[in-house]
DNA sequence: TGGGTTTGACCAGAC
DNA sequence: CGTCTGGTCAAACCC
């Protein structure tokens, strides 16, 4: 995976409400200041559903300023101390739990030793650090402006908000039995420092268990971050936020600050998402059909300031399950997709019609039943859903609403569509 | 006939 | 209070 990757730690870092620069790609694949997700396995690993998934800052460098204890903390963390390094390699019931401080040094180097000691508590959301204090926070945190230089591990005080960092595994010899494991952090109650309850449920341990019957050890972890409605609330309102960034409406703060005056005025906009759990990925189109779950269409929006459409899914596996996803195609990024779930399923990963029959290779949203070809876009006189995604023209205030109809009135998608 | 996508219209919240 | 915007609905259409 590429460096595209980097946008989920962006919204990270967004959240953080500080300035961050934006520095030419290093001349070396070995870098440092490197959030990744590197497997370390001797076995021969497959790619699979989200398994390239990885949280990268090559190409970035952050300058820190002073924080607010209530600031994005925790999600700080996750830029400023974890190891590249780290890696599960056992099963996903067995990952250890973190239970003292680690220094970290931020590399980008992949390792396929398998002996190593790789630990998943070197991931630094997971350290607890009880002598912090929380006026401690801008002397403690590390400016890293060189990205060669190995960086300290940062301390931090107490998260404000909650936040779950999930670890997934994969393999593509046998996708149904994909599971999520329920390692996540708390910042709950009195817990001032996240602690790891790997807490599996019933179907997951029988996936996990099938999962060893079939003999299938390419387990490739992928870590992902769930961000909640508070955290989005948070990030679009914070003060220091409004200062310094921009953000796309409706999107995730974007890490290029900019001006523009038009896009100011909605800086503050939010999803609405009301206690929900929403998930964002950041994967490239050929994983896009590797989703196990089944969606229904139900929409299709022009989002402002963006070049794409948005697309619209729930879950039609089940009647009543309430679980969504949003499909929108990275800006200016080939082949990369930000794909946002929001809510949780009421019910099992579907096992039994798996792999999907893929009527195209080039199907935009996996699972999602569609009419027509690609090549006759006449069919349906109505915009294709690959097509959909291909770079437009962004979105001002006013060209919103009217793309739709505009797109109607045209079936030659090119016209509109480059 | 059922379930999917498409897409204009509608709604609610932010501004 | 009107406008803007993202999210959703639902009729029409398709397979
Ligand atoms: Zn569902």
């Amino acid at each position: 995976m590429d460096n595209d990757d980097c946008d989920l730690f962006s919204i990270l870092h967004s959240c953080n409400a500080n300035t961050f620069q934006t520095l030419p790609p290093p001349q070396n694949l070995i870098t440092t200041s490197t959030i990744t997700n590197n497997i370390i396995s001797p076995q021969n690993t497959t790619p699979s559903y989200f398994d390239d998934f990885s949280l990268t800052q090559e190409n970035r460098s952050v300058s820190f300023s002073p924080l607010k204890p209530t600031d994005f903390i925790e999600l700080d963390k996750l830029k400023t101390n974890f190891n590249p390094t780290t890696t599960i390699l056992a099963s996903p019931t067995s990952i250890p739990i973190p239970t003292h401080k680690t220094t970290s040094i931020i590399t980008n180097t992949i390792n396929h030793d398998s002996n190593q000691n790789f630990k998943f508590f070197d991931f630094p959301t997971l350290i607890p650090e009880p002598q912090m204090q929380t006026t401690d926070i801008t002397t403690h945190i590390p400016t890293i402006n060189n990205l060669t230089t190995n960086i300290p591990s940062a301390t931090f005080a107490n998260p404000s908000l909650p936040s779950n960092i999930f670890t997934t595994s994969s393999t593509t010899a046998a996708p149904s039995i994909t599971t999520m494991i329920n390692t996540s952090t708390s910042f709950h109650g009195t817990n001032n420092y996240p602690k790891i309850h790997n807490s599996p449920n019933v179907f997951e341990q029988q996936q996990i268990q099938q999962n060893q019957n079939n003999h299938l050890s390419s387990i490739k972890p992928v870590t992902c971050i769930e961000i909640t409605k508070a955290h989005f609330d948070l990030a679009y309102n914070h003060p220091s936020f409004s200062k310094q960034y921009t953000t796309d409406c409706n999107q995730l703060p974007n890490l290029q600050p900019h001006t523009d005056p038009q896009q100011e005025l909605c800086k503050n906009r939010k999803r609405k998402f009301d206690n929900q759990k929403i998930v964002e990925w950041h994967i490239s189109v050929d994983k896009l059909g590797e989703d196990p779950w089944e969606w229904r269409k139900y929409g299709q929006k022009p989002i402002k300031g963006s070049r794409h459409l948005r697309d619209y899914y729930k879950c039609s596996n089940f009647k009543d399950c309430v679980a969504k996803k949003q499909v929108e195609k990275k800006p200016n990024k080939e082949n990369i997709y930000v794909v946002t779930y929001i809510g949780e399923h009421n019910h099992p990963k579907p096992v039994v019609n798996w792999p999907p029959h893929k009527k195209s290779s080039k199907k935009k949203s996996s699972n999602v039943k569609k009419y027509g070809s690609l090549s006759n876009i006449r069919n349906s006189g109505s915009q294709n859903m690959v097509m959909s995604h291909i770079d437009q023209p962004e979105c001002s205030n006013a060209q919103v609403h009217r793309r739709q109809s505009k797109v109607k009135k045209t079936n030659d998608n090119h016209m509109l569509e480059t």
